[in-house]
DNA sequence: CTTATTGTATCTATTGAGTATACACAATAT
DNA sequence: ATATTGTGTATACTCAATAGATACAATAAG
């Protein structure tokens, strides 16, 4: 079952929150393939948010190619294998983490500064 | 002098840019303390942005420490040793190092992934 | 075929951030 | 005094995000 926080108080958008924590939820491998998600009249109630605002992450979500939309019978997760799942994941992570970097490059942090000050703050999940 | 490039097409806001750009060109010492800012009439007119906005990067710059204001006088860059400015850089990034890792660990990506790809994006300065 | 369910589309409306223009005020320099 | 520069504020415009409501389209279940 898909499991979701929103914060009123954040400053990122509900629906971009939304497709945050769903799209992890999927790539991690939390959510199945072949499921399906509950409606979004549903999500929208049980979050207390509009339709609108669940339909906008929903769309995002499918052009990931993380769901799929059948009308009529609802949305479902698209079925993935591990490498797939990967593949996706990285896609992702790419995507921020070049935007990221050609912040950090314009203000002259050089790799070797941006690779320490990672090290300390990722919370050493391992090295 | 300041350089400065406004991109209108932009979904980072001017007066972002406006720091991002001046807070950089400080922290790498390719402005000087002790030089004068030009006047913030003068720089909205010559960008062709709203005093405003102008206003509201440069209180930005004063919050970090890195330009003071004298009414009546102008705007400077605050003098800053090596070693201080080092410490700015390390400040500016790693608030923002931090906010970007918290995303890339709720999206499941490992340290060593995350390494992985920064390397491959990071184009080389060096390792 | 009828009805319920679910996604889609659209209209209207509110809120807040970002931005612009303009004018008056405060402090400093000459 | 006068010019320059920063500050403060009032007004206004635009746009993204969001909400509420209603009608339509496709599918499912009976």
């Amino acid at each position: 079952m898909i499991q979701i926080i929103i914060a009123n108080s954040s400053d990122t958008p509900i629906y971009q929150q939304l497709f945050d924590q769903i799209s992890a939820q999927i790539i991690k491998g939390d959510l199945i393939g072949d499921h399906g998600l509950p409606p979004i009249r549903t999500v929208a109630k049980e979050l207390r948010v509009s339709i609108i605002t669940v339909k906008k992450a929903w769309e995002e979500l499918e052009r990931e190619g993380l769901i799929y939309t059948v009308v009529g019978r609802g949305c479902f997760i698209v079925p993935l294998s591990e490498e797939e799942l990967l593949a996706k994941k990285r896609r992702l992570a790419s995507a921020k983490i070049e935007k990221d970097i050609s912040y950090y490059k314009n203000m002259g942090l050089t790799f070797q500064e941006f690779i320490t000050l990672s090290k300390e703050l990722y919370g050493s999940d391992d090295a």
